[in-house]
DNA sequence: GGTTACCTAGGCAGAACTGCCTATAAGTTG
DNA sequence: CAACTTATAGGCAGTTCTGCCTAGGTAACC
């Protein structure tokens, strides 16, 4: 293991690192220490600054003090996870306790450092912390692609996939027909449709593809 | 089961609280006060000893001191993990830190309490363990059930439920009789077969139940 | 050596699926 | 109003599935 400032896989790939510590004299530091590894930084002074910026779409990871005046790293965190974000939080923190590690932790935190930590220990959770955004924005784009397909699918259509994919064992076109009040070839003829908008040749792949995100209900 | 001071839900239900913890003071005033819950308590003074008795199957939770001579807490949690055992785990500690603590919960520790600390939080903690442990239990009949019903299928036929699985758009005899090298007319009485072993009436319901643990290779 | 289990494979008939066609009615949109 | 979409439904031919039957070869077990 060879460890070099410049990773031969570009490190920053677009991704931002936020900053949030009411600590100027962390701020810069850090931010200087990080800009110089080529990371892509933004520094806020609270976490209130960062919600008025933070547009929830701009990939990256969330270095977060935990003591804060005001909003706290922890409401902070709450507040992005109630939001439906997934941005990686690592809280770095002067005078937290176990309580609030195990809290920050199970609230889904990567990581959560005592000042003064070591740079490299940093550096590598945002190393992680990027490779699980990458992760999640390539099972984000699958499933983004899938519900694009669903999408064109008529209502009565989609209530066929939903009742097939919840009845499997009554897949064929006289059940779903007498389940739903229709006629057998109009089934027959709706799921013609569906395979066709789906772009997939038999209902097993329709099961096997649907089940996913039709699984609720 | 004789009637005895139980709470409306019986807390107790079949699961016990391992007690891992060097200091006797400990063991003797924990166990003592868990026990006068009606809780089923078993004790330890190491990891040591704890691994001799623990069996694997007796459902119930783990309380760990992390801090203990020989093998310690975390070691003793590695070391559970890796075998397989999904016993919760709720660590005790008189000198651990952050970092300790952060690392037993990412390891998947469901608590890490300070000495001292009030029974009451231990107690709920241990409802939160003993209500997962149910859960699993649950999820676990059901997974066995399907399980049982798998194991009765010969290699051919999960060599054809494989690729029926994995290749969704492919579950025609034609196309499963060519890739496997046989007759279209033999993956009919496959197929027939082990509709008949899973008791399911359609290829659709196949893939449905089959997938889920057929999802690795 | 007989029994049992498994894999192989075919015949045949009825059911279901598939792809092509047409067609009516309702609702939306330009 | 015309055009379009959606839901409805049928005809017809070819393919596939399903359940019933038979049957040969191989391997394991008693």
């Amino acid at each position: 293991m060879k460890e070099q400032a410049f990773p031969p896989e570009d490190p920053v790939a677009g991704l931002t690192v936020f900053l949030v510590d009411d600590d100027e004299a962390i701020r810069n530091s850090l931010s200087r220490a990080l800009q110089k590894r080529d990371y892509r930084v933004e520094t806020f002074a609270s976490a209130a600054d960062f919600l008025i910026s933070f547009d929830g779409k701009t990939p990256g990871c969330l270095i977060l003090d935990y003591g804060m005046p005001g909003m706290n790293g922890l409401e902070l965190q709450t507040y992005l996870t109630s939001a439906g974000h997934d941005l990686p939080i690592i809280f770095i923190t002067g005078h937290g306790g176990v309580p609030e590690s195990v809290q920050a932790i199970k609230a889904g935190a990567l990581d959560f450092l005592e000042k003064p930590f070591r740079q490299s220990v940093l550096i590598e959770r945002i190393e992680t912390a990027f490779a699980l955004v990458a992760d999640h924005q390539a099972a984000r784009a699958g499933s983004e692609r899938l519900r694009a397909k669903f999408d064109r699918l008529t209502s009565r259509e989609i209530e066929i996939v939903r009742h097939m994919v919840s009845n499997p064992s009554e897949t064929s076109s006289k059940e779903v027909g007498a389940r739903l009040g229709i006629s057998p070839r109009t089934v027959d003829h709706h799921r013609a449709r569906i395979l066709e908008k789906l772009q997939i040749r038999s209902v097993a792949e329709l099961i096997s593809m649907a089940q996913h995100f039709l699984a609720r209900d």
